[in-house]
DNA sequence: CAGGTAGACTTTGCATGATAAAGTTCCGCC
DNA sequence: GGCGGAACTTTATCATGCAAAGTCTACCTG
């Protein structure tokens, strides 16, 4: 047993750090659905399974799998239909979707321009003294 | 059993679409430890433990994990030293690291780019008979 | 018309991996 | 001399990404 508190950084939770990217949000925050939301953001008009598997070089079940969990979380709305004789699966970004997405990419921007900023070595002496801890 | 085979996309394996970005590397596509990099990568001389810590606003147990992730790849250099005379990590990056955090973040500017186009909608005559499948 | 192939998905199972919780070690202080 | 706390590491759990297999229907084709 411990009477341990949770260990995050000073005081209790003072501000979030300037690298923690909260906004990373977790569902759009992989390869495969960035991939997915990013071509359906392109398109008003949505995009049928076909195309999004060779879009996004996926396997069928990894696909369904990832448009299922964009369903769920509200992001695409999966329209199942016909075309010909065969059954065709369509998706389109809702607007939560397309505001969701947006403000991933937004984030993302803060990512590249931080990555980009170089801040020059302290000299080695105030090394270990709370040296200027981030861009302002 | 079955005989099937893998099913990616047409043939066998033409061109990689579009959206796949493979450049996405699993180990630097997520949120901490792109936090991590992100802040390595504006200081040459490092950061060290605690820093990073509050500066990704991370616990301890997951910085810790995410450092030995980024060292095992090969990213990052881990130097064990004192401060005072209590321990103290600090990280830099290698220039392995630095190169595929570039590499990385070069990929995203592909993904924003490619976010910020608009494709009219297809005239729905044109519905499910291949349509001009992306950006040129 | 039985059997084979193929398109369009869905389901299942496993292996990786992120996160939280607990553990360790050492130091300073009352 | 024990308590708190800094600075990590280890362990355990729980989620989930991915591939392989499964379903279902349609179209051939000998």
């Amino acid at each position: 047993m411990s009477k341990r508190r949770n260990n995050l950084a000073s005081g209790d939770n003072e501000g979030k750090g300037y690298f923690a990217y909260e906004g990373l949000n977790r569902v759009l925050h992989e390869k495969a659905r960035l991939g997915i939301l990013t071509a359906l953001r392109t398109r008003a008009s949505g995009l049928v399974f076909a195309e999004l598997k060779q879009l996004c070089s996926l396997t069928d079940g990894n696909l369904s799998r990832h448009l299922t969990v964009l369903q769920d979380a509200g992001l695409v709305m999966i329209k199942k239909g016909q075309h010909g004789n065969r059954p065709q699966t369509g998706a389109t970004l809702t607007s939560r979707g397309r505001k969701e997405f947006d403000a991933y990419i937004e984030e993302l921007q803060r990512v590249i321009q931080d990555a980009n900023i170089r801040i020059a070595p302290v000299s080695d002496a105030s090394k270990g003294d709370t040296p200027g801890i981030a861009p302002a």
